[in-house]
DNA sequence: AATAAGTATGAGAATGGTTTGCAATTGTAA
DNA sequence: TTACAATTGCAAACCATTCTCATACTTATT
């Protein structure tokens, strides 16, 4: 119980630097979130909170990751296929793989490709205000 | 009457050489998409397919897309915000730039980033399938 | 600790883009 | 021309997501 109060009050740190009001559902989703390692949609967000706070409602996990993005705290990833995918906003920006076969997604970043990619807008007049690389892909074999 | 029908038989040979049968619906969306240098929707496409064969569905339309691009004559694109947005099939691969504010695409093709993605790919035991890359941009000023 | 004022919540209805079931129509090969 | 399978229009179904609204909770103020 040590464990599962310094948790919460982690999270209560990180929803006030935040500057949104500290719920329980939101202290349940931000931990569950941050413990993630896989990118999970909303539905597997709500499964996995809920298990933490039964007072969950899917609607909740919603408005919770649309206010979380708001804040910078989430960042939502829309894959093709299937609903939208989530993760605890890095500390710095990445891409993602996604195996075809099994969903699983890994992060890369390339700064040379993100410097093409600007000079590529500049010269059609335009700055990136941000952008979505994906890999679609198999495994080696 | 002439044009009509020249444009008529060039459809039906595309739609022939896709393997698919041909419909007086399919005649008028290949043909439309083919004319269109924008990225409409489905509804836009609805739009402009009806003003040549009355006798279209919106159903019909996403039916015929989903063929069309089943059969690599037609390429979906699926930007933030929205439906999906379609294009006939370019002879060259090509990713997008998405005016925030305009909503205007352009498009763009970099083979250095391409090299790129494959080696990061690589790195990580992977081939790239396909990938996906949309820099969502503002004019510069 | 009690209160007021505003915000967040759960449940379920509503939404919007897309797909589907079905009976009627059409395209194609023989 | 016939015969059969594929395609169509319509409306209902779908799915992820958003919204409505009455109730419960947070927070700032006493």
């Amino acid at each position: 119980m040590e464990l599962t109060k310094n948790i919460t009050s982690k999270m209560t740190t990180n929803l006030r630097a935040a500057g949104v009001r500290v719920t329980r559902q939101r202290v349940a989703l931000l931990a569950v979130l941050q413990d993630s390692t896989d990118h999970p949609d909303a539905e597997e967000l709500y499964r996995r909170a809920k298990m933490v706070e039964p007072a969950m409602s899917l609607a909740t996990v919603y408005r919770t990751l649309a206010v979380l993005e708001g804040a910078g705290v989430v960042h939502r990833n829309s894959f093709e296929g299937g609903g939208a995918r989530f993760e605890a906003a890095p500390k710095d920006h990445h891409d993602h793989i996604v195996d075809l076969d099994s969903g699983e997604v890994i992060e890369f970043h390339s700064e040379r490709i993100e410097e093409l990619q600007s000079e590529i807008a500049a010269a059609c007049g335009y700055d990136v205000v941000h952008h979505r690389m994906e890999l679609y892909c198999r495994k080696k074999r």
